[in-house]
DNA sequence: GCACACCGTAGT
DNA sequence: CTACGGTGTGCC
């Protein structure tokens, strides 16, 4: 008899046994159908000694699986990913798995639609709508709806034509193929240092094998340009290239510059597409149809057929790392899926992470920097302007000199951009008279107004009220205030001192769609808008030649919290947005708002001088034992009832192990001590580097009990410690 | 994660 | 005795 070991689509079960019946086969990586009690999973069949279960279960209780899907079985090297990102981050193969059948319906097998085109046969009786349908369709092919479209017909008339014999149907995929790049379509005219670094990425695609290099350029040295080059030879080549961007809102401009190198657009992958969209991507990526793929972290776990080239870029970008569900970091396991293909990993930034140069230091990665602007393009001015010396007036947030360069800017017709990574209106809001603050029910923070949606918004839960015209506390009307800034309270305050200038929000609430972000680009390019305000969405990957200058509107936001990256972050969006200044043939500007303009992050962004910064805050993570020196892992414990949280996580904290190397802190509320509806306790254990702190934490954890209601979960590598 | 069994209690 | 919600457990 024959059975097989099944990852099912359930995060809560383990590996289960069921019978292959007479007729089916499977094999590792098989995707089938299995029943589960009065249901049917989707699984994955995979070796069972790689996927030990804890209990043997006999043949005589082996139920059978349903079905194969039609689709190709998941490959040897995405098998192994998924295993090493289970284990690393502490995850259920299951939701790894569940990250690469990210389509249901691209599960469903090959499916036909009926298209119509004409046949040729002049029908007897020919109408004037017939005669104008079938000269404008012509030799066009589509659906009945599509062609009434085209035709400016009604679909009756289509349908007539059909029963005439006019148009016949005929079955078609429906998934249509994608257009294939041509390497060769609009090759760039390179530097000799760009030329250089992209000889070296060619010959490591055309050397098929694991190969991680760190391609390092100040914003505008061209990397995009560099990088397209290694795209070109894997296509040439037949094989597949995986394109990773940090953010959705970035795709956009990607697209478009592929086209202009390429002659027509990648696939896409990220969470906005439809299903029919997203099946179209899957399969089109299973079966090797699609040379190139560009698309959110989510993208990396997808079932490529034959991958030749990863490119992560913006490499440095916190967002890679997942915050909910699997704790990935998609930097981190793009190296490791390069590693189990056999193929070059290119991590491309301006800024890379403190991680990565230690990798490049290591040896472990390879390094091509590019360290000057390409063409024209100066590196833009900097310049600090001290917030205590130039106070703004109440209520006002732009520093004179800093207004004085906008108005000069905006005289010269050029843009400006105002960086502030606060989304929305005014980040409290409180009542004058009782000193009420508004809260989010379901979070330890203040609910944000938005004044273009004139909501209470809370921004880790989503929750959202009208604003209230009198306090809820004490019933005073005309008593709420905002505090401090956001983007839109800057846009008021820029509107106000220059009422005839174009401005625009830019912020994840005003584009939140791919093609809400090339509207904006449009504008920019079209000269629509002359300031831009906008939080981090703005920092990078967007080339607007008439954008000269840059302000930062509070650069010490980010180093609030003392997170252990906080300086390295501020540098790292500080640097990226000032890239956005001068990038064309005009000279760029950047001021930067600050409290402490002594402090090293901003005289390391002043003087442009990054060497000693990053020497300097790599000794700091040294001596704390920080990553990449010593390893951190946070334990979240959660729950509606605030009782059973705390307790399982002292239960945790009493449980935790002695072991040489490692140091357990907490339990301790987390900073957000309530988020959705739950209360949370956090504990943190460091570790050094060389500790299989995994290892560890799988046993403590695994020898402890707790009620469903109470959730724990494990995230290694943290980027985020509320 | 979900369906279903099991339990207690309010309501008849 | 039933109707309902809350909790617990197996699923191969």
């Amino acid at each position: 008899m024959s059975r097989a070991r099944v990852l099912v689509l359930n995060s809560a079960l383990g590996p289960l046994d069921y019978r292959v019946p007479h007729g089916m086969t499977v094999e590792p990586g098989s995707i089938v159908v299995a029943p589960l009690g009065p249901r049917q999973l989707v699984g994955v069949v995979w070796e069972p000694e790689r996927m030990p279960s804890d209990a043997e279960v006999g043949d005589n209780r082996l139920r059978n699986l349903i079905a194969v899907a039609d689709a190709p079985p998941l490959r040897d090297p995405l098998r192994r990913l998924v295993e090493w990102t289970a284990d690393y981050y502490l995850a259920a193969p299951a939701a790894v798995v569940r990250m690469a059948l990210s389509s249901t319906a691209a599960l469903e097998g090959q499916k036909l639609v009926v298209e119509y085109r004409a046949t040729g046969h002049v029908p007897d009786r020919l109408t004037p709508q017939r005669a104008q349908a079938l000269e404008r369709i012509g030799d066009r092919q589509g659906l009945i709806r599509e062609l009434a479209t085209i035709a400016d017909v009604s679909d009756g008339v289509i349908r007539g034509l059909v029963k005439a014999g006019a148009i016949e149907g005929v079955e078609v995929d429906i998934d249509s193929l994608y257009p294939l790049p041509d390497p060769d379509h609009a090759p760039p005219a390179l530097s000799a240092e760009q030329a250089a670094a992209a000889d070296a990425l060619v010959a490591d695609v055309a050397a098929h094998a694991f190969h991680p290099t760190l391609l390092d350029g100040v914003t505008g040295s061209g990397k995009t340009e560099v990088y397209f080059e290694a795209v070109a030879e894997a296509i040439r080549q037949g094989r597949q290239c995986l394109v990773l961007l940090p953010e959705i809102a970035l795709t956009e401009p990607f697209l478009k510059r592929f086209h202009d190198r390429f002659g027509c657009e990648p696939v896409a992958w990220h969470s906005g597409l439809r299903s029919s969209q997203r099946r179209r991507a899957w399969r089109a990526i299973a079966s090797g149809q699609a040379a190139v793929t560009v698309g959110a972290r989510s993208a990396l776990f997808l079932p490529y057929a034959d991958l030749g080239l990863i490119v992560v870029d913006e490499a440095h970008e916190t967002s890679f790392k997942q915050e909910d569900g699997v704790h990935y970091h998609a930097r981190d396991v793009a190296v490791m899926r390069g590693k189990f293909e056999g193929c070059p990993v290119i991590l491309a930034s301006a800024t890379p992470a403190i991680e990565t140069r230690q990798q490049v230091a290591l040896g472990n990665y390879a390094e091509l920097r590019l360290p000057g602007r390409y063409g024209v393009a100066e590196l833009p001015t900097i310049e600090a302007i001290d917030l205590l010396e130039q106070k703004p007036d109440r209520g006002r947030w732009l520093a004179p000199s800093l207004v004085k360069a906008i108005g000069e800017t905006f005289e010269r017709g050029e843009q400006s951009l105002l960086f502030l990574n606060r989304r929305g209106y005014a980040p409290l809001t409180l009542c004058r008279t009782c000193g009420h603050r508004f809260q989010c029910p379901n979070c330890t923070a203040w609910m944000v107004e938005h004044r273009l949606t004139r909501r209470l918004a809370c921004h880790h839960c989503g929750h959202v009220e009208p604003v209230p015209r009198a306090c809820p506390e004490c019933g005073d009307e005309e008593s709420l205030v905002a505090c401090g800034p956001g983007v839109e309270r800057i846009a008021d305050e820029v509107a106000a001192l220059f009422p005839e200038a174009r401005v625009a929000v830019v912020t994840s609430d005003t584009i939140w769609s791919p093609a809400k972000a090339a509207e904006f680009v449009n504008r920019m390019e079209a000269g629509d808008i002359d300031i831009v305000v906008g939080t981090q969405l703005v920092t990078k990957g967007y080339h607007f030649p008439n954008l000269t200058l840059v302000g930062v509107v509070d650069a010490d936001l980010g180093l609030e919290g003392g997170d252990l990256r906080a300086a390295e972050r501020t540098f790292q969006q500080i640097r990226q947005v000032s890239g956005r200044a001068g990038r064309g043939e005009k000279p760029g500007h950047v001021y930067i708002q600050t409290h402490s303009p002594k402090a090293q992050v901003m005289q390391a962004l002043v003087t442009g001088d990054a060497e000693t910064f990053y020497a300097a805050e790599t000794e700091a993570r040294r001596d704390a034992g920080a990553p990449p020196f010593g390893r951190y892992a946070a334990i979240i414990v959660s729950s509606e009832d605030q009782p059973a949280a705390h307790e399982i996580a002292r239960l945790i904290g009493r449980a935790a192990p002695e072991v040489e190397g490692m140091h357990v802190y907490g339990p301790a509320p987390a900073p957000l001590a309530m988020l959705r509806g739950r209360h949370r306790y956090r504990l943190l254990v460091h570790a050094r580097r060389t500790l299989d702190v995994q290892d560890v934490i799988r046993g403590w954890l695994g020898a402890l009990d707790w009620p469903a209601k109470v959730r724990v979960s494990v995230d290694v590598d943290p980027y985020s410690f509320l």
